[in-house]
DNA sequence: GTACATTAAATGTAGGTACATATATTTGCA
DNA sequence: TGCAAATATATGTACCTACATTTAATGTAC
């Protein structure tokens, strides 16, 4: 099977946590790399893909800008401006906040759902990329693990 | 402790491996925050302090940039302009190889060894982030897990 | 040995990230 | 009320990624 260090060439670590971050970032990386490349053919990036699935997941209820940074990965990508290509495509729609004019309400739109569902059989669900080399069990301790290091200052 | 549903706010995850996936998406998110943090007072960028620690990697030996792409996290990074920031801060130095005039040897300077040499004592390793919350076998278990996931198609 | 394919690196372009700043609106308080 | 501080979003800029194309050098077939 092929480690880590086989797949950058790197022959040692300095310890076995050094490897396990490197792992991580890799890992990350190549889960994009799998997703990116079922996007591709509808001319969707990673961040928008992501937005269009978290307005799916607000059922209809509308969702500020900062509302929509909060729930992605990257903290600091620029909602603002990947719902300006969304709305380009006409995937989803904007309108000022009537309670707070500063605010902007975003919804997905028809063609925005429509555009999921046909790409919910196109990109791998995780389930899918995970669930034959990792039983259930194993999956919730490394849930439970990853959680723990992100906790402590 | 904060999950990673609390994280992104987001309460229900349609299966653990779902959840595990993006987990590990945050992590290494959040790993990226903690070195860019301690990279910024050094105008230096993830990327660029990856290459020149691959360079020192190399310990005095010549690297040619297609070897740079095969050993970073991101495999389709620029490994070209990236050398170019870092060859016009004079951290690292490019000459064209004598054998094969098409390849392109990098070598990190003086001057880039002495940078690393005082990051090394302002970037947290992630032995400081880790250790703490994993133990030494935890982290073996985990680099086990993940090398699985990446191995099967 | 010329012609064509292959390879290594550089370059062009669109979209994204990181971060600072700008603009508009609302809030808080003297 | 009036005005500064805070807040929500948008915009500007430099660097990065993804990907296609270009340029130069090498390999290979004939």
């Amino acid at each position: 099977m092929k480690s880590i260090g086989d797949e950058i060439q790197q022959s040692e670590f300095s310890d076995v946590y050094q490897q396990l971050g490197i792992n991580i970032l890799f890992t990350a990386a190549w889960f994009g790399e799998k997703n990116r490349l079922a996007l591709k053919d509808y001319d969707l990036s990673l961040p928008q893909y992501n937005v269009l699935r978290i307005l799916r997941g607000q059922k209809g209820k509308a969702i500020t800008v900062a509302g929509l940074c909060e729930r992605m990965i990257d903290k600091s990508s620029n909602a603002s401006r990947i719902v300006d290509k969304l709305e380009t495509r006409k995937l989803v729609s904007r309108r000022v906040c009537d309670k707070d004019r500063r605010q902007v309400d975003v919804v997905i739109t028809e063609k925005g759902t429509l555009l999921l569902e046909e790409l919910d059989e196109k990109v791998p669900t995780f389930k899918t990329i995970m669930s034959k080399q990792l039983s259930n069990k194993d999956a919730e301790a490394l849930n439970f693990a990853l959680d723990q290091i992100r906790n402590q200052k």
